[in-house]
DNA sequence: TTGTGTTATGTAAGCAGTTACATTTTTGCA
DNA sequence: TGCAAAAATGTAACTGCTTACATAACACAA
């Protein structure tokens, strides 16, 4: 069934029927209906192949993201792509892992794809060095490329994030204020993310008059779902010698690690260990006491991201970068 | 850049090129390599559209799941868009919620966007009532159409599952087998798989011949992510008099919840409260102690599916019904 | 009734590929 | 060296839609 069966039993031209396709308003109520009626009652879909190569759009967006399966992530897939549909967009996953040869040439398929944005979820598609960026100035030249919880300074390249550096250094000021001034930062990623809340970490300790020794940082490396090697990490660590009384984790999963650490070491929460973790994640009732941890506000971001990528489709004016802060959500880790 | 600008550089037709570009191998080696070598230089990418069109495929798999951000069915799609990939096949990404409305829509979308096939992942895509299937019927009347964890008996339709049901009365015989023979049924769907797991409980107890008002379920209607909730409900249903000292989760977060429950009325586990959880997701080491669950092989299942696919898509014949076992992994939440 | 300005509709040329069929070139063997 | 079969290449029709431009229909004032 196509435009031009349907032109014939309708008895107008195949440039009618398309119009009314497209909502074109240079067709006769009377025509309209009846076009209309006989798409309804052939049951008519347009073929999306042709619409796509005549309009050279096909309404789709490009989600990358490296591990779909992190709640985190995963979340902010679910709001985006809830936006992107109300928008009248589909999206395109594409799950890349870490490693950059996957992301380079995941990226490549989705523009000969021909979607009409990419949007890279988390900070981890952004690199220290610029070369390692060219994948995404390169994609750029082609289509928007939006980037959450990352930043990268490039044309028709836009950041939506949450200020970590401030909330990571309001996180850890409230902690020295409950009394602790041993606070381990304790991180999985060297990633834009992870530097800012390292910096804000550090910038509080620094503020606090705590010297630099004391203000120690310990890097996890292994999948982000083995809670049991994040407290055995934190037990060797502790074994070695180093104290610390509180905990600022750069994300909830770390900071579960801590509680597990807490448990097997026979530690209690607050009192002797007080945690903080970072995205506010359904992790945090999990556990036992409940986590305190800093909202950052996703489904803001991810809102914002998604209303942002629409306005630029749409030739509008768009910021290239905004920032919204979080909020630290205390529960029982923390001190009243 | 088209094919018509290759064709013209190369000095061949855009016949020629097309065969390239489709590994025919009716070109000689030589005007094979001349063609891709002005296509590398050129950097040409072929038109999507123009290629979907033609061919009447864009090589990509629509994918529907309710909630993307439940971690079971998040890692689904991980597993699935993987072996997608790797088998050069996209994905769209549908996130329906829960409401027939909503599925019906975007699987029009998909349907109308001519994806190759359909994966439903999740239970919940399938109703008691059969006219409530009719959207999938009439789905698979177009193209394939996978379900995950689910069956319907129709034409191209194909289900890939766990046996919840043997798993369910496995887990329930050992329970019994501990010493426990006042065990509850705690589930949240009624969804195919959640019958499933039910019926298992139920022959469980009646072949280890519980009477009928001992054997308990309890049904948990808000969001999976409601640890809190959870408890409360227990609570609330422990304080209307009925006593158990055994929980049968039918998912991870039930049984998480059935933890907290544990923890806010002062109970020890699993002496005095014995829990198994199913899926074996990575909620099971997040509390303490760490959770009985059953592990539904979901990688299997998910590599199953979508090799099962690629056959279908293949004109290869394939079953329209597979099972896996699953397994119990005993952890801390139930007696050795 | 005619002329003019709208509004509605039709025609045909794209869009960028694929592929059946025709034609040319190459290969291998008598 | 010639010839048939096989391999390589080219021509042109086709995929199904959009849209610029041409044309027809209509409304309304002079």
């Amino acid at each position: 069934m196509t435009i031009y069966d349907i032109s014939e039993k309708a008895g107008v031209s195949i440039a009618t029927v398309s119009r009314v396709l497209n909502g074109s308003n240079n067709v006769s109520e009377k025509t309209k209906q009846k076009v209309l009626r006989i798409m309804e009652e052939y049951g008519y879909t347009p073929n999306a192949f042709a619409r796509g190569l005549g309009l050279n759009t096909m309404k789709t967006i490009g989600i990358m993201c490296a591990d779909s399966s992190d709640l985190y992530l995963a979340k902010a897939i679910y709001f985006i792509e809830r936006e992107l549909r109300l928008n009248g967009y589909d999206c395109i996953l594409s799950c890349t892992g870490y490693d950059l040869a996957t992301k380079i040439s995941s990226m490549n398929l989705l523009i000969s794809k021909k979607v009409d944005g990419i949007i890279l979820v988390g900070s981890n598609f952004i690199y220290e060095d610029m070369d390692e960026n060219k994948y995404i100035i390169d994609a750029a030249a082609q289509v928007p490329v939006m980037l959450l919880n990352a930043v990268l300074d490039a044309p028709n390249v836009y950041s939506t994030l949450s200020d970590d550096l401030a909330s990571t250094y309001e996180a850890t000021c409230q902690m020295y204020a409950s009394g602790i001034d041993d606070i381990l930062f304790f991180y999985n990623s060297h990633t834009y993310s992870g530097k800012r809340k390292m910096s804000g970490f550090s910038a509080a300790m620094k503020d606090n008059n705590i010297p630099a020794d004391r203000a120690r940082t310990l890097y996890f490396s292994g999948s982000h779902e083995d809670i049991p090697a994040m407290a055995k990490l934190l037990i060797d660590y502790h074994m070695a010698g180093n104290t610390f009384h509180g905990i600022i984790a750069a994300d909830d999963y770390l900071a579960l690690g801590a509680i597990k650490y807490a448990k097997e070491m026979g530690l209690s929460i607050p009192d002797d260990l007080a945690i903080i973790g970072h995205n506010n994640c359904m992790l945090v009732s999990c556990c036992h006491p409940e986590l305190t941890s800093i909202d950052n506000k996703l489904e803001l971001l991810c809102n914002h991201l998604t209303s942002s990528l629409m306005d630029i489709l749409n030739g509008k004016e768009t910021p290239e970068k905004t920032m919204f802060s979080g909020e630290i959500i205390n529960r029982g880790t923390t001190r009243n």
